[in-house]
DNA sequence: TTAATAATATGATATTTGTCATAAAAATCC
DNA sequence: GGATTTTTATGACAAATATCATATTATTAA
């Protein structure tokens, strides 16, 4: 079993917050997996029990809506936590999370998270920080859902993901998503988003086959 | 200067788990304020430096998108805080918060909440448990705006208007939202919105004028 | 390597929604 | 109480987007 204590990947989540005796005996009732890209991590409604930190790789969380379609509410990436909201809602998860590459997550039990949150309040600000900024993003969202076209949100999706993950060294995004999550995370057709990919590419804004902003 | 302790809009919030001495504390320190239907109580990028409590009366939360139109993110009712998101982010505020009727609401400093969040844990879980709702609702807002039609947006509002707000004697909605106001809490155009209010009072699934759900 | 499957692409068309114009009704102001 | 402004309503039209059909290309599996 690995030592949380040597795990960099803590330092960029609420968990810097926790001193070596911690991570020590957090160390010890972590469990640790390897996550195959498209594996499910949760799927919402389920019963968690605990939260996720995610040492290497990129997650979607997802949320189906009626018509059958999946929606991205969010990535997350290296150094998050998942399932902190269901957690101190206790409430089954709200959303589902699917591995975009191949993924190393721990899990932490709930028992052991809530005793850091009696015992050490830098931690529990640290989480309330997290999860206000998720709120500020949501409302984000929600307003450029409501009031955008699609053609912008996709542009603004496009330049999020390109300076959020990065470029490959041919200017390609680092982040590999299909046409089909492209769409779930602007919230339109798959065709659409395929149709305005071409639009943009014929203006020379980006390049397709890889795609690269601007 | 009204007692808190003797207020019992505070059980109906975070602040339910703080103790006579706390609420003596805060009686203290904290400001009362009346507000006219339609006035502001703080906008979008400014330092709020605390929180407001509702006394009594209900508010809009709205973001202006680049177009220019207000989106209402939330509608807030007596005994809920708000601004804690912002005090929490130490950020301005992310959201205006305009009152849809005539309010009274206390404003309380940030140095006094901070104070609960040291002392008191079980304040802290609930101010958590609000934020972690707020993002769930958040969260279905999205996908709603996402996935489904002005038509079944529309129609989903006026149920949440129906059962959150209640109904007057005469079946119409309690709650008063101009046309303008119903359209941007569903992200639509306000000539948009009359026309499908109209089109379900032709299907005689709510009346006009009042206003009623069915 | 080929067959099968999935992802991407594009056309044709229908539907939804937004915009602009204008009118009627209601609310507000002198 | 009448004038003015705002809100609600509706028509006409344009634009955006979804849907369905069908290729084409890429990926996976046998």
């Amino acid at each position: 079993m690995s030592k949380c204590e040597q795990c960099i990947v803590r330092e960029f989540s609420s968990l810097k917050a926790l001193n070596k005796e911690e991570l020590v005996k957090m160390a010890e009732c972590k469990t640790s997996f390897t996550i195959k890209k498209g594996d499910v991590i949760f799927e919402e409604g389920e019963n968690v029990n605990g939260i996720y930190c995610i040492k290497d790789g990129i997650c979607k969380l997802t949320k189906l809506s009626q018509n059958g379609k999946d929606h991205i509410v969010k990535l997350a990436i290296k150094g998050e936590l998942l399932g902190q909201r269901s957690m101190i809602s206790e409430e089954p998860v709200n959303l589902s999370a699917i591995a975009l590459e191949d993924m190393e997550v721990c899990f932490i039990p709930k028992s052991e998270i809530m005793g850091f949150f009696e015992k050490n309040n830098q931690f529990s600000m640290n989480v309330m920080k997290t999860i206000c900024g998720d709120l500020k993003d949501a409302d984000d969202q929600m307003v450029s859902l409501a009031q955008k076209s699609v053609k912008e949100r996709l542009a603004e999706t496009l330049l999020y993901l390109d300076s959020t993950f990065g470029e490959n060294p041919d200017k390609s995004l680092q982040i590999q998503l299909s046409r089909e999550e492209l769409a779930g995370m602007i919230g339109t057709a798959t065709e659409s988003c395929i149709r305005l990919l071409s639009d943009f590419n014929k203006l020379e804004l980006i390049e397709l086959d890889g795609k690269k902003s601007s």
